[in-house]
DNA sequence: TCTGGGGTCCTAAAACCA
DNA sequence: TCTGTGGTTTTAGGACCC
């Protein structure tokens, strides 16, 4: 199904695709368990406090959706199939991006499910914008089963308001004339950077629309939202953005939070978590090639008041041990009670390659480093119960907290 | 209803330095 | 040596996105 969004049917001067899959990991259940097909499926966290990452649309229909916690949404809709997350997303992901990539080296990735693609270069070689998104939506359904909305116009900002609006299993396009007339008449959360804090302080100025903003004095704006948000809501309202689809992508940082399904109480419950997490964020830094020079702790409580502290290292690492130190010294200086959740991140990431490791004085030229390659390797051929801390060991019957199991995710779900 | 996990970017204050 | 000044980096928190 098509929608023009206008009375224009032209895609001339049209350039950038936004790929939005309908509602992923449910789809991809479905689209594995055919007796799944028609039915409500959920795809959540588990636990007492887990959490919907995505919700078929018959299960939509019952009220459920994406970051509603679990049990309000077995309360919804009891009949629903709920199912944890798998690792398998990925891979699905990777082989609809392998799709896109037959069309424009121009890619990017703004999550497993969704990417943006400049096609400009595309239009003499393969056709039209249009075309070309009828034709991923073709081999997107019949190599995968899966359905997918593309957004057609003539920035990244304007295809995804476009994917947004003919969503689900639809193609939507912006011609170049009508975007300003769309544009206007959405309401302000349709604004990338526009959430619910945001979009209070903008109804108390009076606006409602975009149309709104756009007409807003700068100042004003300024006033209200901050300089750096204010300018980029302006331009965006105006229909200016710039940004240009790029397939290169620089991490900022790695990290790793997990929430107990009862509050952790006392370093012999977290600090476990807190070291396997800190050599997760260590391995995936060695395999992404990366040093990190910060190490941030975040910790929760109870009733969610969070804090997070940080210490810049000496020496840039990609060693899970040395993240440790940094990490539980902050929690130890910093935990007063029950923790709900706790997390590590390793940031200011540099090249490992460039940088290169420079070793201290007196330290030794190998160690933990070698050790963690090693058990790397042996995750890598045994599995992730190969390799265990052996302070994760239990002799009591109490089963350990165990991140793997409790609210299992994947980065960058929807 | 009671709130996951993985990220990015912005702001503001504190700390550091010349 | 003390005081002010201004720039940069570090630290903490918050909003947002999927």
């Amino acid at each position: 199904m098509t929608t023009y969004i206008g009375p224009d049917l032209s895609d001339e001067g049209l350039t950038v695709l936004h790929v939005d899959m309908d509602a992923f990991f449910a789809s991809v259940e479905q689209a594995r368990h055919p007796e799944l097909r028609g039915r409500p499926v959920i795809v959540c966290g588990t636990g007492p406090r887990g959490v919907v990452s995505a919700a078929s649309y018959e299960a939509r229909k019952y009220g459920v959706r994406s970051a509603m916690p679990t049990a309000v949404a077995r309360r919804r809709c009891p009949e629903g199939v709920f199912m944890k997350p798998t690792a398998s997303y990925r891979e699905v992901s990777r082989a609809i991006m392998a799709i896109f990539a037959d069309y424009t080296p121009q890619v990017q990735p703004l999550s497993v499910d969704e990417a943006f693609l400049d096609v400009s270069g595309a239009r003499r070689l393969i056709g039209s914008p249009t075309f070309i998104a009828r034709e991923i939506r073709r081999r997107v359904r019949e190599d995968h089963g899966l359905t997918c909305t593309v957004g057609v116009a003539s920035t990244p900002f304007m295809a995804k308001l476009a994917s947004e609006h003919a969503k689900p299993d639809g193609l939507g396009v912006v011609p170049a004339r009508t975007e300003l007339e769309f544009l206007h008449r959405l309401p302000l959360r349709a604004v990338w950077g526009i959430g619910e804090k945001t979009a209070e302080k903008l109804r108390r100025l009076g606006l409602r629309t975009v149309g709104d903003i756009a007409a807003m004095r700068p100042d004003r704006l300024r006033a209200a939202v901050g300089q750096a948000s204010a300018d980029h809501l302006h331009a965006l309202a105006h229909n200016r953005d710039d940004r240009v689809v790029s397939a290169e992508r620089v991490e900022k940082s790695i990290s790793h939070e997990h929430t107990f399904g009862h509050d952790a109480d006392g370093e012999k419950r977290w600090g476990p978590v807190l070291l396997e997490m800190s050599r997760k964020v260590a391995s995936r830094a060695r395999k992404a090639g990366y040093l990190g020079r910060g190490v941030t702790v975040k910790i929760r409580y109870g009733d969610f008041t969070t804090l997070t502290r940080s210490r810049t290292l000496s020496a840039a690492t990609d060693v899970g041990q040395e993240v440790y130190e940094s990490a539980l010294a902050l929690a130890r200086a910093n935990v007063t009670g029950p923790v709900r959740l706790i997390g590590v991140r390793l940031d200011h990431l540099q090249d490992a390659g460039t940088t290169g490791r420079q070793t201290l004085l007196g330290e030794p030229e190998h160690g933990w480093r070698d050790i963690e390659e090693t058990m790397d390797a042996a995750v890598g051929r045994w599995g992730k119960g190969a390799i265990t801390a052996a302070s994760r060991i239990r002799r009591s019957a109490e089963p350990a907290e165990d991140p793997e199991q409790a609210g299992r995710n994947l980065p960058g779900m929807s």
